[in-house]
DNA sequence: AAACTAAGTTACGGAAAGTAATTATGTGAC
DNA sequence: GTCACATAATTACTTTCCGTAACTTAGTTT
């Protein structure tokens, strides 16, 4: 049924894309080190999805966590190397996005 | 509380391109006219889903329906310009997949 | 008429996301 | 010590989205 089918490795990329808030996080945390509290409040993603979008990200290495022991604990998050390489994608879109999106245009 | 906040063309291309299935009917797409049914099997979505990403991208004059007169009826779907413009995206999303992605990990 | 094919819809169950309240941990004030 | 406070993260509940499979529609062949 299926034809020779699509790229494993491409099917992952676009499946972690396709998550709601992961590319926005990834967008907010080019500009830099941001805290958990930050990303929330500029990219308006809940706690509850933020907390998982973040370990997620985490588990394949795009994002790096870290604790700082301050006073009080301050939790950073930023990207990875691998993280930043996403950087063209991201850059595409927004390109993309200027030229072509219609703000007012509405979705199903 | 939101910060200054994000482009509104930024996300509107975002929210296209984080729901399920959109990025990969356009990448079958890239490859030339498909029919329904070509669509479905080569990307493994299911009817219904399909269906209505195809009205979304059709709204959005990213694809264009196109009915054939045969016997029997063949109905056509194909990118417009718009949608042919989001080529680098989707091979910047390869590109990177080919690089990074690793085929055993899992997300949460 | 019965059977077939392709495009699309409908009904129903399960997974993901939104909202808001709650917990955990560590601080300083008293 | 304990009360109030702040931040990261989780839980409970509701709503929205997706997967599966059956069904509909329309035209064609037998």
């Amino acid at each position: 049924m299926a034809q020779p089918t699509i790229c494993p490795k491409f099917e992952k990329a676009i499946s972690l894309l396709s998550q709601k808030w992961t590319t926005l996080v990834i967008y907010q945390l080019l500009l830099g080190t941001h805290r958990f509290s930050e990303i929330q409040s500029s990219i308006g993603v809940s706690g509850k999805v933020l907390s998982n979008r973040l370990k997620d990200l985490e588990n394949l290495e795009i994002v790096k966590r870290e604790v700082i022991p301050e006073t009080p604990v301050i939790i950073e998050y930023s990207l990875t190397e691998k993280g930043r390489s996403m950087e063209p994608i991201i850059r595409d879109i927004e390109k993309w996005s200027q030229l072509w999106v219609n703000e007012d245009a509405e979705l199903s």
